[in-house]
DNA sequence: CTCCTTTGCGTACGGTGTATGTTATGAAGC
DNA sequence: GCTTCATAACATACACCGTACGCAAAGGAG
């Protein structure tokens, strides 16, 4: 009637426990995420869990850890817009596969050890090509400000994927005031629900931006690397 | 022993219940958020709120339409640089001033009256100066990524703005295993935990880095306003 | 005065995270 | 093989959450 613990693969797992969490919420969204979910999800009764995991908030914070280990590592030395470039976009793929990491990423504050190797191929990324350290310090805010504000954007948008917004979004703009919002109206009307449009597409745009921007600041830069 | 409506100034409004739950928010957090601490706050009973907010996902709602209402919302017509410029940094200052907006906004499905104004007062900005509806939609996706994208690390960093992280921060790294993360050690302990510098000084780098590269493509773009 | 709508109240239910105490197990020392 | 023991899983319990439901009392309309 109690304590039976496992053998050899069954037993759990601290990487088990967090990998079932995001299965779960990639599944289910994080709304149905609790302890005792999990729990269900590997057979075993929520307290058991505690023997792994200190509490939901260290739960949260491996997962988010989870998602960064899938992101693309750049490789410090190697061409540094390309790298960087390729990492933005599998970034965006991954939290894209996981939407609940996006709300997350802004309460967690533990760092993990996973995202701070992340962080050091970026920052080595940077080092390597020539900025300074000032201009790292630009450079990976921006990148990074970039690319969680515009999945803030795109995870939060009031559709899903596969519908036809066109109507919908007609139908939404119909019923605003007469007369108000008369840039907005014009902008998603003629704009944003023409076919053909994907918000989407927008990211490489302003990643490009950004790019191209920090070049700019990288040709401009004293020579040596210091700070 | 039940209902006891209020007279005048003493009833209950949505708009003083969401202007409680904002203040509850500000002071202790968006966790210690609940309708019975709303409530108690008002000096009513739980179900009271019920009779204005359909439920606690519409007053998350509202919560997050009355921060929109504190951003400085850009004059179309006005030079669109320093507007949105104005725009951006009162957005962030509202957004310090509530952070757990930030976290709030990408589970956001409805956006609020007020959120819809501020949006037309950008588009309108950006449309006014010249911009085609394409340039539109990539200006106002890039500066709304920025804006938010910034804050999300803002807010979660892990200290308060009083305390000296220049030993916390030591301690931190010091603890990471030997020889790891070299270039996240060297950026930390070089640039980032130096004297005098600041995280929220990146925000006006990356800004004027964003806005310069719209202002780039606007120069280059086609002459009249049309898509 | 009467009626009705509005609005706040009380109770109750099923869910949550987790503190606490108990028990069964597999590995270690003899 | 037997004993010992830390560990991991279990069971119970608690405080709190959002909110469905029904009721009561005040204010406005006729």
């Amino acid at each position: 009637m109690a304590g039976r613990p496992r053998s050899g693969a069954e037993r759990l797992t601290r990487d088990g426990i967090v990998s079932a969490a995001v299965d779960l919420a990639d599944a289910a969204g994080l709304a149905s995420l609790s302890m005792r979910s999990v729990a269900q999800r590997l057979g075993v009764t929520p307290m058991s869990l505690y023997n792994h995991v200190a509490n939901k908030e260290e739960l949260l914070d491996g997962m988010v850890d989870a998602v960064f280990a899938e992101f693309y590592a750049p490789v410090p030395g190697a061409e540094w817009r390309s790298e960087l470039r390729q990492r933005a976009l599998t970034a965006r793929e991954a939290l894209k596969r996981h939407p609940w990491a996006v709300g997350l990423m802004d309460s967690r504050r533990n760092a993990g050890y996973e995202t701070l190797l992340h962080h050091d191929a970026v920052i080595g990324c940077l080092r390597e090509a020539g900025f300074s350290l000032r201009l790292t310090g630009h450079a990976f805010a921006v990148l990074d400000a970039h690319l969680y504000g515009f999945l803030l954007q795109e995870v939060s948008m009031p559709f899903e994927p596969g519908q036809d917004l066109a109507e919908l979004g007609t139908q939404m703009i119909a019923a605003l005031p007469e007369g108000q919002l008369p840039y907005f109206r014009e902008f998603t009307l003629e704009h944003a629900l023409q076919a053909g449009y994907d918000f989407g597409d927008e990211f490489e745009v302003g990643l490009d931006l950004v790019l191209h921007g920090l070049a700019e600041r990288l040709a401009a830069q004293p020579q040596g690397r210091a700070s």
